[in-house]
RNA sequence: GCGGGUGUAGUUCAGUUGGUUAGAACGCUUCCCUGUCACGGAAGAGGUCGCGGGUUCGAGUCCCGUCACUCGCGCCA
């Protein structure tokens, strides 16, 4: 006989009746009735009812600890049968049990979910990971993975993997850095995306890359950004970008329908047209928009500069170079008046002003700054912006970048407060024409507003043309609910049209060659055309299981301020392991007080 | 770096206008119970109210500072 299972905890049905067998699992649940004890027993594949009489051993035994036992499968009596469990139609009697494992007492509930925070369960991750939707997300993660594989092998692509120590780049998020000891005072750094290698092996040949590619940023985390993660990561030869999407739509598409019931409900997957990153700028203000959103922007700058429109607040802006950006709210005139408080509120707390409105009541504009717009401005804004009786509009005035990302993230919030976000659907589509090149104000510079590897639409003659900043590149981002997806681009594999992108954007030709001269060498040996993207495995496993959160679709991760306290990284290293770096500690004083 | 929120038992939380011995649920310990499946019943243990300072006759509650976590902004070519 077998040592420790012959079936696992999810495998025993009626037909099993009669069967010496042996489980072993964990004690998920404990009910002890005096004479007769009931333990669920638990693996990973499910659930089976034991059930003893008079075993001491077993009425001692505490939640959590791991048992062998060897019984007989039996039918449960009629009304005793659990319809909720795969194997509740039968039990098994204990003959003898084995302790494997006895359990501590446990933190928090393993059985059920009992709110416990993300402090603790990080620090106790391999009991969070025993709960069932931390079990069943995580295997959620490992089906995709196998999926995207599959799917990837099917269309004639190759994984290779690419190295984790490599060079530091100089754009970019900040690098993670690791010392070399063989060589004082130098650094390898992690990867912030395996960019460079990938190009590199399409000069090598190969004419369909991927990856599952770690890639490591050290910047400040958000509940979608960890400093650790994941991307499909793929590469094209001989390809433009409608190549590209027809490959990775189909990918991805295929991979979001196959897995749309994770939660339970089945949810529709809808491709939606590509869109040009301008008009996701001027339409929703954000260039990963939530296409769930039913809500759109509009420019109402024209109405304020009117002689009869009276609304000083805005005029000083708008003569400053503002513009005004409008949101109209359908059929919310009649909600109360905290409605519009509290989006009053937030604004303020976000920093704004405020949030102005307007609401058309019997067909006049009514609310605190209406008085400022007499009926035949009201007219013209109720043209512009489509408004009807009962609506309401709200204004954002400001400069035209700052306007519009906060009246995107209005968009959202309004959206999010009258509950209109559209459910049970992945809306997917492709940003394109983003541009090249954007004026850095800090630094009083132009610089690359993405990647710098991209190539530009026109290619040289538009680099030499009058204004770059109207220049677009050939890049260009996949976005779903809100969430960018992907990032990628057709690249630019010409030195001499790198060259001149670098050069406006202020690199010179040393600097090029010196940070990414192995790369531009290998231009001069017959690059081939070429372009890829990278999707966030994790973000997408994050939107199929539902969670707001990329903690849950993790098995082991750090907090928030990229602490695992678990393992209690970061940690303290010794003396030795400085002098063997050529390493000095310069803390700062807080951190030297402390 | 900045802003919002949170911090009370192992866990999740309640705690009124500043006023008796800080409560509940789950968990834990002991006991009872032969058909439960979130079993049930009885008794019990368990608290640096994040930390430091202040106001007050009196602070979980008010004030100042600080720390931690969390969400967001900046940042993330």
């Amino acid at each position: 006989m077998h040592s420790y299972r012959s079936h696992t905890c999810g495998q025993l049905r009626k037909s099993n009746v009669g069967e010496s067998v042996k489980l072993s699992g964990w004690v998920h649940r404990k009910r002890d009735h005096g004479g007769v004890l009931f333990i669920d027993l638990r693996d990973t594949h499910g659930l089976t009812q034991v059930v003893a009489e008079g075993n001491a051993e077993l009425e001692k035994i505490r939640a959590e600890s791991v048992i062998t036992i060897e019984g007989e499968v039996v039918n449960r009596a009629e009304g005793t049968t659990n319809a909720k469990m795969p194997t509740g139609e039968i039990e098994v009697v204990v003959k003898s049990v084995t302790v494997q494992s006895h359990a501590e007492v446990i933190p928090f509930q393993v059985a059920e979910d009992d709110g416990a925070g993300e402090d603790v369960r990080l620090k106790y991750r391999y009991l969070d990971l025993r709960r069932e939707g931390m079990h069943s997300r995580v295997r959620l993660r490992n089906n995709v993975i196998a999926a995207m594989r599959r799917r990837m092998w099917a269309e004639g692509f190759q994984e290779f993997n690419t190295p984790i120590l490599t060079a530091s780049s100089p754009e970019g998020a900040r690098d993670y850095l690791v010392p070399s000891r063989l060589h004082p005072g130098k650094f390898y750094a992690l990867p912030q995306a395996p960019q460079q290698f990938k190009q590199l092996l399409m000069m090598s040949g190969f004419d369909r890359y991927f990856q599952i590619a770690p890639c490591f940023r050290d910047e400040d985390g958000r509940a979608d950004r960890l400093a650790e993660f994941y991307q499909l990561d793929m590469e094209m030869s001989f390809v433009e970008q409608e190549d590209i999407f027809r490959v990775m739509t189909g990918v991805i598409g295929g991979i979001f329908e196959e897995f749309a019931d994770f939660t339970g409900e089945k949810r529709r997957v809808e491709f939606l047209p590509n869109m040009k990153y301008a008009d996701a700028m001027n339409t929703y203000g954000s260039d990963k928009p939530d296409l769930r959103n039913p809500l759109v922007l509009c420019d109402v700058t024209d109405v304020f500069k009117r002689d009869d429109v009276t609304f000083n607040a805005f005029k000083g802006v708008i003569e400053k170079g503002g513009v005004v950006k409008a949101i109209r709210a359908p059929k919310v005139a009649d909600r109360p008046r905290s409605f519009f408080d509290k989006l009053n509120d937030w604004a303020r707390g976000e920093g704004a002003v405020g949030l102005g409105y307007i609401t058309v009541k019997d067909g006049v504009g009514a609310g605190p700054i209406a008085k400022f717009v007499p009926a035949e401005a009201q007219g013209q804004l109720n043209k512009i912006a489509g408004l009807e009786e009962g609506d309401a509009i709200f204004f954002i005035c400001d400069k035209e970048d700052k306007a519009l990302k906060f009246a995107g993230r209005a968009r959202d919030k309004i959206c999010d407060d009258m509950d209109i976000r559209e459910k049970g659907v992945y809306k997917l589509f492709w940003i394109v024409d983003f541009p090249m090149y954007e004026f850095d104000e800090k630094a009083q510079k132009i610089d690359f507003s993405h990647n710098p590897f991209s190539m530009p639409q026109g290619g040289l003659d538009a680099l030499n043309g009058p204004d770059p900043l109207k220049v677009l590149a050939t890049q260009y981002d996949c976005v779903c609910n809100g969430y960018e997806l992907a990032s990628g681009g057709i690249r630019n594999h010409r030195p001499d049209i790198m060259e001149r992108a670098f050069a406006i954007a202020g690199y010179s030709k040393d600097v090029l060659e010196k940070k990414f001269g192995g790369m531009l060498n290998a231009f001069r040996y017959g690059a081939p055309p070429h372009g890829g993207c990278a999707f966030g495995v994790d973000r997408i496993v994050m939107l199929l299981a539902d969670e707001p959160n990329l903690r849950e679709v993790y098995a082991f991760v750090m907090n928030g301020q990229y602490e695992d306290p678990m393992m209690n990284a970061p940690s303290d290293i010794t003396e030795a392991q400085l002098k063997d770096l050529h390493l000095k500690l310069n803390l700062p004083k807080k951190v030297e007080a402390a």
